[in-house]
DNA sequence: GCATTTAGTTGTACTCTTAAAATCATTGGA
DNA sequence: TCCAATGATTTTAAGAGTACAACTAAATGC
């Protein structure tokens, strides 16, 4: 918080008080395995099929995972009856994985779980809100990072 | 992105888009685990530690588990010479931890990956960077959440 | 002194995750 | 057709994290 600050600087307290803020609320994660009964990984892989439907490959590679424990995990998924795999009419070796209504309910409801702003974030003055969101857009619209986790 | 928008609506998209930067980087993640050889939890235990010694119960209650498994986890770091059980003078029951010149540079080093900024945000306009900070620093200064995980 | 509580430890049991090897069916090219 | 490569699966093994019960040593309160 000096007066004079690098950019470098300045970009490093930034990116130090964003995953503060982010990663702060462990708690929220422990709420959504809760409700939801399942692991957090395991609602993480949810989320993503229920965004639309992916190869069990696609699924995998997505969550930085192997192709066996993607199998696994949607074993334990499809026996919870919230995803199902269908054959590729493409490439009759692949299946694809999405997910069921109830499944689409589950990942709806971890969302709204994991989607819900901190407090800290909804007591901002509605100018500081705007300008929040301006620059967050321009963070996410360009670069590498895609993943919600 | 609608022109007209409720302040949940707006505090909601900011909340999802913090998110998607903080915890896009998985890879970060992975690469300070390599680079210590140990698990993110581990290097977790061991940044706590280096910021300041603390009771065994502390250090359980800060990462949000229970006391057995702060012990496993402390003999762990203890046997790579990361961390020591010192006397408490207070009470002789309790032991205090701290971090050893190694521990305190392993931690260093794990600062160093987590704390590097993404490309996006360094690429983000000085005054944009400051407004950032601006409204970062207000979201961290009050509210519950304050572990950096 | 004695009962209760607390800090740390030990031990056990279980789930989740990661990783590697091997199998089966299918695809695509030589 | 034959063969190498690929997608999914199964199996096995091990590491990591979580939860609980029980134990010791020390502190606290009556």
């Amino acid at each position: 918080m000096t007066a004079h600050d690098t950019h470098d600087e300045a970009a490093q307290r930034a990116w130090g008080q964003l995953r503060e803020i982010v990663l702060g609320g462990n708690e929220r994660r422990k709420e959504v395995v809760e409700a939801l009964g399942m692991s957090f990984f395991r609602i993480k892989a949810l989320r993503r099929i229920a965004r639309g439907p992916l190869t069990l490959r696609e699924l995998a590679e997505q969550l930085l995972t192997d192709r066996p424990y993607a199998t696994l995990v949607v074993d334990d998924l499809a026996g919870r009856g919230l995803v199902e795999r269908t054959a590729n009419p493409a490439d009759r070796r692949s299946k694809i994985v999405s997910a069921t209504p109830a499944g689409r309910e589950a990942a709806a409801r971890a969302e709204a779980i994991l989607g819900t702003p901190p407090p800290s974030l909804l007591a901002l003055p509605p100018e500081d809100l705007a300008a929040l969101n301006r620059i967050t857009a321009r963070l996410t619209e360009t670069p590498g990072g895609n993943a919600t986790g």
